[in-house]
Parts: structure tokens; C-alpha cells; sequence
DNA sequence: AACACGGCGATTGTACACAATGAATGGTGG
DNA sequence: CCACCATTCATTGTGTACAATCGCCGTGTT
């Protein structure tokens, strides 16, 4: 209790403030941002009671807030039994990858169509933000804004189930990276960003696919999903200590 | 305030009677089955302490079961203004038809290669189910269903982000054929559902996107999306009255 | 000594009460 | 007579209290 993420900053949300539902945005982003930059390990429990004291707001704020991230893939939802930060399974990451690939390369080609200057030149912007994140070493933040790069694009694509879907999809793609990315350091894909700006504004759709693909690759060739690194099964863990004795009793929650 | 929906019954909900959660999903499901037999037409307010009498629940449980339905795009939620069945504009139905042969294109390819023989039998029941309704001449059964065909061979993909946005669409192509369903009342295309089965069992996968992609081809060529056939936008409804006189003040933000 | 059962504490699930917002209506002025 | 404005009312948004449920731990038994 003694780790405070932010004491209720008011947010000052430039632009519609009448908006009241703004309240548990502010929980779903700053909850968001903390898994993302890994302040929140996987399993990390996260108590309604707790975070509501945090955030200086009732419980039903954080719930809402809660159901959001788990509706997204970021948090899990145990009936009875709380909130944690999801920790997708080895097999969970590879739907997303396939599920991801399949959305980018629409996303993609209906960007090429439908993309407008003015979205073009956010997106420059976004990568520009991008590479001054991993320039500052901000990991998370990068991690952030590589991903609302992508959600960026699919907004250019006008299409909205696949707008919402791929805010999923990039949610979960996150918490994966964060979860599983190698030591090399080098997520700095923004190179590739531009480049794939470059295509689409240059209204080249087969290049600008075939780009997307690269970069998917790019991404999980990073990863190491080939073995589990690391699990919340406990059994997994520690099972080169297991020698066929006894059980012991279960280890305290970690 | 004359209808009553159901006047709360207990539910069977045969076996888990444990689960706490349930209240939800019983709401969830009987505003869900309801908007998709068109008892509720798009447009019509969901109060929230109307609900809660119909059920006998409290707004609490009728608001989480809103926020789901909002979530899946079959009511659409506006700030201090309450709940209204959604009423997709063609625009919108367009969207998510593009979705879905995306989803529908990648689920077939996947199903091919991982359905049980278990699950080939689940689909084949659905079909007759699916038959039976339409034969019944209970049309809301019928599409209910007949999106729950799909579903399950989403399952038989085997891909969780996939399933859970297949859902989604599902839930809103139920609406759109509810709302833009031409006369000819047959949209029985449960036999274009065997041919699927059939091919998919045979492990024919080029056989069984064809057929699939047809299906789609099938289902919207029956609906009427030319045209605005009704809509709950008055500028658009009267837009042939509209002469170019003055802007008169701003028309209320519908 | 190990297992099983039952009480206890903590946390979530639900309902309700109050506050805030938006829409409708009646009144007033031009 | 129409338009604008203030008041009122209904409905949603939020906070809080109570109840139900689950996991934990001590005790008793085999």
C-alpha cells in the first residue's frame, strides 16, 4: 500500500470536458498505462478497494474501468475472486499473432484507400513520438505509442468493428511484448512505421502489405515464444526442483 | 409499461446453479433474444429502471448487462441519455459485412483444419435446430440460430480473439437482417450450412471458403442496402422537403 | 503425521440513496 | 402569435452500505 500511481491527477483531457463519462477513462488509461510499462506484473491482483482508494474514486468507477480492460484481453476477470493482469499463455500469444496479421493486412489495404493527408500526417507525428520515447529509453511508453500507431491506422481504414477489434488486438499485443520480448532491445521498429507510411501515401497497396507483413515478423521474431520464459504456473516453473517426492504445500501467493 | 417481457422467472439454467454471475447473463440473453425477434424495435429506449422492474433486478445488474450489449454494438449507449436499441445504418451494416467475410474467410480455413469430429456433430444439430424454427415460422429463432451456427464454428477455430469478435458480428448482422430483411421471407439458407458442414468434415478447405464466401454473397444479396429503406435520421427521411432556405438553429444533436 | 472439516476474515456482488445532468414545459417579452 | 428563457421533472451517474461467496487456517480425527 505503500506505491502510489497517481494521487488523482485531474487529467486535463484537453477539449470535451463536459463529457462525464470521462471519469473512468482516466482509471482505464492510467491502469492500462501501468500494465503496459510492466509497473503491474502479470498476476499482480488488483483490488476494487485498493485501486479505488488510489484513484480517489468509488469502487463502481474502478469496476467499470476493470470490465473494460478484461473486455480488451489485458485483465482477468475471476467471478468471486477478483481482478488480475492477464499473463497470456505461449498459446494465447499465437491467436493474437494470427488474429493481428489477419486485421493489419485489411487494415492495410483499406488505409491505402481511404487514408486522408491529415490522418498521414498524424501518423508521422505518432512515429515521431515513438522513436522520442525509445530515444528517452521510455520502454513503455514506446511500447504505448507503437501500438496506438497501429490503432491510428485502422481508424484510417474506416472501418469500425475492425477499429475495435484491432484496439484489442493491439491491447493484448502489448501486454504480450511486454511480457515476452527478448532481451535485445531493439523493439525500435519505427523505421518500419515510416516506411509503411510511405507506401500508403504513395497509395502502393501491395508494397504497403507486404511492409505490414514484414513488420509482423519483425515483431515475433522477437519474442521468444518458442518456450514458455516465464509462467504463473507454478508447476512449470520450478519443475526441473520437482523430483517425484512429495508436493509439499502450495508456496504462499507470490 | 404494458408489456412485460418475462415477469422474472428463476431460470432453470440447468446445472452450474452456483455461478453468482448468471443474473447478468440471463438479462444479457433475454434483451439479446428480444431485440434479435424484433419484440424490440431499433430506436426503442432501454430504461434502465423499467428493465430492472421487468427482471426483478436492481439498475445495477441491468446497467452491466446495457454496457455488455453496447459492447457487442446491438444498443448503443449515449452519455446521461440512456440506452436505445442500435439501428446500423447501411453504412455501418456495410462495415461489418466487410468484417465478416474477412472473419468468416479465416475461421473456415482454420475450422477445416482443427474441428472435432465432436464439433461436426454440434453443427450438424444446429442446422436441423435451425431448420425446425424457420419451419416453425419463428423467424427470430431462426436468425438467432442461424448466428449460432457461426459461432460454433468460430469455436472450431479454435482462435479466442477471433471467436470473441466473430460474436460481435454475429450479434450485429442479426440486427442488420432484423432491421433491412427484404419480403421474400427466405432467408432459410440452412442447406448452404449442410454444403458447409459437408466440406468441412471432407477436409476441403478451398471447396468450403467458396462455399462460405457465397453464403455472405447469399445473405446480403438479400438484403435491401441500396437504399435507405427507414431510418431514424429526420433530415434524411425528409431530405427530399429540405429546399435550401435558411439553416433555421442547429437541429438538435440527434 | 496427514487429511478433512468447520469457523473466520477478506473481498466481491448487489441493492439502494443521493447527486448531477438533460429534456420538457410553462411563462414572459417582443 | 412566435421565440426565448427559466423552472421542473424524469433519468442516468456515482457513492456507499449490506449481504453472499470464497480462500485461509486452526482444530479434530483417522
Amino acid at each position: 500500500m505503500n506505491e502510489q500511481l497517481q494521487p488523482l491527477k485531474k487529467q486535463p483531457r484537453a477539449g470535451k470536458a463536459g463529457r462525464s463519462g470521462t471519469q473512468d477513462d482516466i482509471v482505464y488509461a492510467h491502469i492500462f498505462e501501468a500494465i503496459l510499462e510492466q509497473r503491474l506484473a502479470p498476476g499482480t491482483k488488483l483490488s476494487e478497494e485498493a485501486l479505488g482508494e488510489i484513484f480517489g474514486v468509488s469502487r463502481t468507477i474502478i469496476r467499470r474501468a476493470l470490465s473494460r480492460l478484461a473486455h480488451e484481453g489485458v485483465v482477468l476477470l475471476r467471478p468471486n475472486r477478483g481482478a488480475v493482469v492477464a499473463s497470456p499463455s505461449v498459446e494465447e500469444a499465437r491467436q493474437v499473432f494470427f488474429a493481428r496479421r489477419l486485421v493489419e493486412r485489411a487494415i492495410t489495404e483499406l488505409a491505402v484507400e481511404h487514408a486522408t493527408a491529415e490522418q498521414i500526417a498524424e501518423l508521422r507525428q505518432m512515429v515521431n513520438d515513438e522513436r522520442d520515447s525509445f530515444s528517452r529509453g521510455d520502454r513503455g511508453a514506446g511500447i504505448r505509442l507503437s501500438g496506438e500507431f497501429h490503432l491510428k491506422l485502422a481508424e484510417a481504414a474506416k472501418n469500425a468493428p475492425l477499429i475495435s477489434f484491432q484496439r484489442s488486438l493491439v491491447s493484448q499485443t502489448s501486454l504480450i511484448i511486454a511480457q515476452y520480448e527478448s532481451g535485445n532491445r531493439s523493439h525500435c521498429s519505427y523505421d518500419e512505421h515510416t516506411q509503411l507510411i510511405d507506401a500508403i501515401e504513395a497509395g502502393n497497396g501491395e508494397l504497403a502489405v507486404n511492409l505490414m507483413m514484414h513488420h509482423m515478423d519483425h515483431i515475433d521474431s522477437k519474442l521468444n515464444l518458442d518456450e514458455e520464459s516465464a509462467s504463473d504456473d507454478l508447476h512449470a516453473v520450478f519443475s526441473h526442483l520437482l523430483q517425484t517426492k512429495k508436493p509439499g504445500r502450495a508456496p504462499a501467493k507470490i
